[in-house]
RNA sequence: GUCCCCGUGGCGCAAUGGACAGCGCGUCUGGCUUCGAACCAGAGGGUUGUGAGUUCGAGUCUCACCGGGGACUCCA
């Protein structure tokens, strides 16, 4: 198991040195250090690999031009194996040059670490939960929560290799009047297949797929439902419909490579407690307000009061009372409370932004660090079919589920294209397009190169290689063979990237430029050769090759993907 | 009316407050009898919606405006 300390961090920490030792030296005059040193990868090949605009910033503090201040860090900066030259660049940049030969000696140290290659030790074993999707199981998994499911799972495979302790969960909203509605649901079109009229809830799912779970029933029960006592009948089927669609979300979801560790259940908070203990809490707190026959949960930092428990008048079944306000901060108590997560992290659509500053009011009052709490809010998904906006809604007709999308174009492409985009920006689902572009798809461009170098391999066998012969990487000196170390090498920066910033598309942004470089070096190096005199350089080449093929594996087995031998 | 997200070449999107704003698709040109052409090389295409401000430095931060999407129920 290989955890790298990211080169930005390294550098950053030389920087650090310098400013100091330019201070007892008398190059400078005495200042405070700043907190952060800033280090960014160069966009220019001129302006070497890695460089610091720190100086910049020190220039008002210090009075002096920060071309003087660079120039007096400069030399104070101690030598570093892996540096080859600093160079100071108007108007105070410092610019930092990785040595080529120590580049080409990570070569074998990346192929060693093999899947670990990347890993970081930035959450220091903190435990981190990270629920979502948890759609509500009164239907088949949609396009939209496939947008979450990715979101969340990349985030949490990117938190693990960032050194969390990470747990996936589901939150399934088994609780309320939907079990009561589910149930009605199938009722009403179970009886119809007797021939018996049981009139449709108001609040009921019309969709198809509740008339095929009546079907099931009635294989599976015979007409046992239709002489039991109405409620006792709705209550069941209700229960049962609901475990059978949550079946279905496992096996979609797993169509689609997600797994979760805990699936949990809403009406657990209630059965074991913790919701009346919650509001309890809550009461003694004085954040309980009651009027109007409801209980109001109130709190300074709310414009207005939040129903926890609606009144008898409005509903008239007490179980259906509390809202998923209510569910929710029984939930939270439940998490970092009881279980003890150092941080929940919540996947919600953008349509649920309204209710973050109440779970976080909930939060403060019950007295815990609302920064232990994260939520990623994702844009919507828009499904487009001949060009028409499909609206798809659990409670309504129409409806294209992931299944249908997985089984038609598989998990990659779908993975991949909702991977691609910031979390902020919304995505038009063109199914037509979807399927007629996939093979266009750029996830393709980044399986093809790992395949490309499953294909280079198997022909080096052929021509009497053995592959796991070490090479000499000091035979590793063409710009595009450094190239591609050197993006290699940045793994890690991209992983602290990602977990810090919760930006899970960066993966997809660096596996294309990953890819990219491989090409590159395909093109430009030979890398088989059978001439006596080359057989040392093939060598080498083959390390190169088997190293970037094990990060571009690992860089789409973070994102869920496939990395296949042939294709 | 209040709150959230977006506005970047024809289209779809990247870019941690840093230097000359990148990539894919599409367009044009060129490259396979030697490791996989699902690839590569080159060309064309930009006042980053508009206007102010903060900063040594703004696509990025602040304010106003314009345009698009979403949320503001004792819904789930």
């Amino acid at each position: 198991m290989t955890i790298s300390v990211p080169l930005r961090e390294q550098i950053a920490a030389l920087i650090r040195v310098g400013l100091q030792d330019a201070q007892t030296s008398g190059a400078l005059p005495a200042f405070d250090l700043p907190e952060i040193i800033s280090v960014d990868q160069s966009r220019h090949e001129a302006h070497g690999d890695y460089a610091s605009p720190v100086c910049m910033g020190l220039s008002r503090v210090l009075h002096r031009a920060p071309l003087q201040i660079a120039q007096a860090v400069a030399q104070s900066i101690p030598a570093a194996d892996f540096i080859a030259q600093v160079e100071v660049a108007p108007p105070g940049y410092l610019n930092f040059t990785l040595a080529n030969a120590w580049v080409a000696r990570q070569t074998p140290i990346i192929l060693a670490a093999g899947e670990s290659w990347g890993n970081v030790a930035l959450g220091s074993g903190q435990r981190v939960q990270v629920e979502f999707v948890s759609a509500n199981p009164t239907g088949p998994i949609t396009i939209g929560s496939a947008r979450n499911a990715v979101i969340g799972d990349t985030l949490a495979a990117v938190l693990e290799a960032a050194g969390y302790t990470v747990e996936r969960e589901y939150y399934v909203n088994d609780g309320g009047s939907k079990v009561r509605n589910f149930g009605a649901s199938i009722l009403a079109r179970y009886a119809h297949l007797f021939g018996v009229d049981v009139p449709f809830p108001e609040q009921g799912y019309p969709a198809t797929y509740v008339t095929e779970l009546a079907q099931r029933a009635q294989a599976e029960f015979g007409a046992r439902y239709l002489t039991q006592d109405r409620d006792a009948a709705i209550h069941a089927l209700g229960v049962w419909g609901i475990a059978r669609i949550l079946d279905g979300v496992r096996d979609d979801l797993a169509q689609l490579r997600v797994h979760f560790d805990t699936w949990f259940s809403e009406k657990s908070l209630y059965e074991s407690g913790l919701f009346d203990a919650m509001l309890a809490k809550l009461r003694d707190g004085g954040y309980i307000l009651e009027y109007g026959g409801a209980t109001w949960f109130h709190h300074p930092d709310l414009e207005k009061d939040a129903v926890l428990i609606r009144s008898p008048q409005v509903v008239p079944t007490p179980e259906d009372r509390p809202t998923y306000l209510a569910s929710d901060i029984a939930y939270l108590w439940n998490k970092v409370v009881l279980r003890g997560f150092d941080k929940a992290i919540y996947v919600w659509g953008a349509d649920h932004h309204g209710d973050v500053p109440r779970v976080q009011a909930a939060a403060k009052a019950l007295g815990v660090d609302v920064n232990r709490l994260v939520f990623i809010l994702y844009q919507m998904v828009t499904l487009l079919r001949g060009g028409q906006e499909v609206r798809m809604s659990k409670s309504s007709g129409e409806f294209v589920t992931l299944r249908e999308l997985v089984d038609e174009i598989g998990p990659d492409p779908i993975r991949f294209m909702l991977l691609t985009r910031t979390v902020d920006v919304t995505i038009d689902f063109d199914l037509d397009l979807a399927v007629e572009q996939s093979d266009r798809n750029p996830v393709y461009y980044v399986q093809y190169a790992h395949t490309r170098i499953a294909g280079v391999l198997r022909k080096a066998v052929e021509a009497g290689y053995a592959l796991d012969v070490p090479g000499d990487p000091t035979l590793l000196t063409h710009p595009s063979e450094l190239a591609l170390v050197r993006k290699m090498l940045a793994l890690p920066e991209i992983i602290t990237l990602a977990a810090t910033a919760m930006a899970p598309h960066s993966l997809t942004v660096y596996a294309t430029e990953l890819a990219a470089l491989f090409h590159a070096f395909y093109r430009d190096c030979r890398i088989v050769s059978t001439a006596p005199e080359e057989v040392a350089l093939t060598q080498a080449r083959l390390m190169l090759a088997r190293a970037a093929q094990h990060v571009l594996a690992r860089v789409l087995h973070l994102m869920g993907m496939d990395a296949p031998e042939r294709m």
